[in-house]
DNA sequence: TCAATTTTTTAACCTCGGTTAACGATTAGA
DNA sequence: TCTAATCGTTAACCGAGGTTAAAAAATTGA
């Protein structure tokens, strides 16, 4: 048994219209999703309303709230930027699966660790680079990102505002 | 098999010195280290030197770079803050053996998904909170660090300058 | 114990990015 | 097509944190 098996078994098809939430912060949602179709972001909310953007999803891209998974509530909102279609898996069948299965458990590996790298490389990016060598990098790894996604939205990915972004820009 | 089967079957014992490294960023290093006693960081220098500190660890926590085992070299450096002892696991061995054992596979899973909240909760820390906030934070949720850490590294782990760190405490 | 080293603090000055607000430009809906 | 939102730009002002340097405090080692 591998991923695509589980899908076809316990995968739900979804359908989300633009501007809708898949799922918001403080929910309890022990879901993981593939994306089939669409553009997302996943966001946090301070307590001011400020908003901070985690990361965008496409087309073959997976996500969950790790926190959701294992405590309880999701630690951010999940938004489609467009209309979006996706595959969605409990949580619970997968780690099932995954206990009596050796290929899938193996394949559950795989997922975890590309996760592992990317949460590290952000990580990086955040701690280790300024805000022009975070949009520079992002430009030169994600070119087409700026056809699909605001400015107002990439601003708050690299952790600036808007107007700073733009500031950046134009020099 | 679990991991302590597999940690006694493939893991070397290892002492390392107060201010020796365990590696360097740049190095090939394909192991996981298991911490068994001492104090750790790991940090990122950039093309300047400038040192940017990724994690502190201390007994019971593992470490390897994802990159390297992955891909090649290593993206941060591992230096001994105090006389250290530490199992070397060869990765290549941990993946061989999921491969073939559900129980350890499992064990993996647990493994990586625990190193995923944790790097997803820095990540959150880095994006969505103030130097401030993540000092509080740090003060509340780690109040011993003070003691084994200086104030200097424990800057460097804010994402800050010494001076700026020393600026927040005293108001 | 004393000197050397490292760590922390303080101060002056500077830069980057935040905030607010106003104004075009663009997009989306009716 | 026209109107209302949304998005991006620009400007003025502000504050957090960086830089440099020097001094004070703490630690280390001979």
């Amino acid at each position: 048994m591998n991923l695509n098996d589980l899908i076809k078994e316990f995968g739900t098809n979804q359908h989300y219209e633009k501007k809708t939430h898949v799922f918001l912060q403080g929910d309890e949602d022990q879901f993981l999703y593939v994306i089939q179709e669409g553009v997302l972001k996943a966001y946090y909310n301070d307590v001011e309303g400020k908003e901070y953007i985690k990361s965008f999803l496409f087309s073959g891209d997976n996500i969950a709230s790790t926190q959701a998974l294992n405590q309880g509530k999701c630690s951010f909102s999940l938004l489609c930027l467009e209309d979006t279609r996706l595959i969605k898996l409990p949580y619970s069948k997968v780690r099932e699966a995954a206990s009596k299965n050796l290929e899938l458990a193996n394949a559950i590996i795989e997922l975890l660790m590309s996760f592992a790298m990317k949460k590290e490389q952000r990580e990086y990016e955040l701690l280790c680079l300024s805000a022009e060598q975070r949009y520079e990098k992002l430009l030169k790894n994600s070119p087409n990102i700026f056809q699909q996604i605001t400015q107002n939205n990439i601003a708050r990915y690299l952790g600036i505002t808007p107007v700073a972004l733009s500031r950046i820009k134009h020099k």
